[in-house]
DNA sequence: GTCTATACCCTGATAGAC
DNA sequence: GTCTATCAGGGTATAGAC
């Protein structure tokens, strides 16, 4: 049984493994199944026998991807670390453990436009990734009453808030062919709104 | 001809507002030709002597909509206002006279949904209405020194940014179940950041 | 559990009457 | 230009052999 059931997870992922491939290139409606089974290297009724419908593969597959990809990000202990520092960090991470990963554009793409559809694939997105930062970054300013930061969660907003309609507007939308605005640009900017100092240093130093 | 051109722009006119309803409600490929024409109160074949396919319906649409919606904003004269009154305006024109129109969700969701397959209008969209109100901005920047902004794109982007995130997270992706912000808060932080007052005052004074 | 073959519906697009 | 009727193809989901 344990053999029976390491096939059935192993055809599990190769099958989710299909499916993210093409639903997130063409969209939930833009998906056949036929075509899932093609990528996947299984036959259509092989994917029925693993999940109840396509709106059930569909979830599973969100689900997974948004749980897995994030729980280990924005990890670090932002104790006893400057303020400029931390942003910068934060920052560092959001580009390069998240925005790099080629899964990430198409991802958050699928969940804003599948997002009526599965309201509560949106609200699960929200909750593990938008969330996360925002509390760690609240956290250290109520630590931090040297800052004088007003509103923390308004501040946390602005700061993430930046950064994704940057990777929306830039890299979603094409903006980058009309308008170039690199990201160090928008990082400096942020830290010297936020901390005050002058913010010439690369994100990624 | 002309009463045959007024009935052809009239059944036209008619057949976009069924087709907006249809697929701002279930994206490009939820949406049939059937569903429109029923919505539309016209038959298939009418829609086909007004478009040449299901894409064409799609882009007139999405065009027209970018381009009809957004032409009259933004065309408030930035000079000889002080630095606060300027921010709290736009942020009240984009919060009154975009985001509170009903259709601007649901069309900010289907561009950025559809950006992969319909590249050019998601360029359009980023053209028409997100570079408005940013170069009125950074050009106001730029004509007052005072301010010591040194990087007038990247504070425009970290202004227009923070409220079009905000819509994204508590409008598109239902962050409000979750996560209680209003828009004055973070409209009074911008502010706050930016020239430097305590903003407390509401975006809608 | 996995495959081939198939049922049945709905899709985009068109033909022809008026 | 506008309608009804229809075509060919692809959609989800299932039946039955192994």
């Amino acid at each position: 049984m344990s053999v029976t059931s390491e096939r059935q997870t192993a055809k599990r992922a190769q099958i989710l493994k299909g499916a993210m491939a093409v639903f997130l290139r063409l969209g939930y409606a833009g998906t056949s199944m036929d075509r899932v089974a093609t990528e996947a290297g299984v036959s259509k009724q092989t994917i029925y026998s693993h999940f109840q419908d396509k709106e059930g593969l569909f979830r599973s597959l969100i689900e997974g991807e948004t749980l897995a990809r994030f729980e280990a990000v924005f990890q670090l202990d932002p104790h006893q670390v400057d303020p400029e520092t931390l942003l910068r960090r934060l920052a560092q991470i959001y580009f390069t453990q998240v925005v790099d990963n080629s899964q990430y554009v198409p991802l958050l793409r699928i969940v804003i436009g599948e997002s009526e559809r599965f309201p509560e694939l949106a609200r699960l997105f929200t909750e593990t990734v938008a969330q996360r930062g925002k509390k760690l970054l609240c956290e250290y300013f109520r630590h931090h009453p040297e800052l004088s930061i007003r509103d923390p969660e308004a501040i946390a907003q602005i700061f993430f808030g930046s950064m994704v309609s940057w990777v929306i507007l830039q890299k979603m939308l094409y903006g980058e062919a009309s308008f170039d605005l690199s990201r160090d640009r928008v990082v400096n900017q942020l830290i010297d709104l936020i901390v005050g100092h002058s913010g010439n240093r690369s994100y990624s130093d």
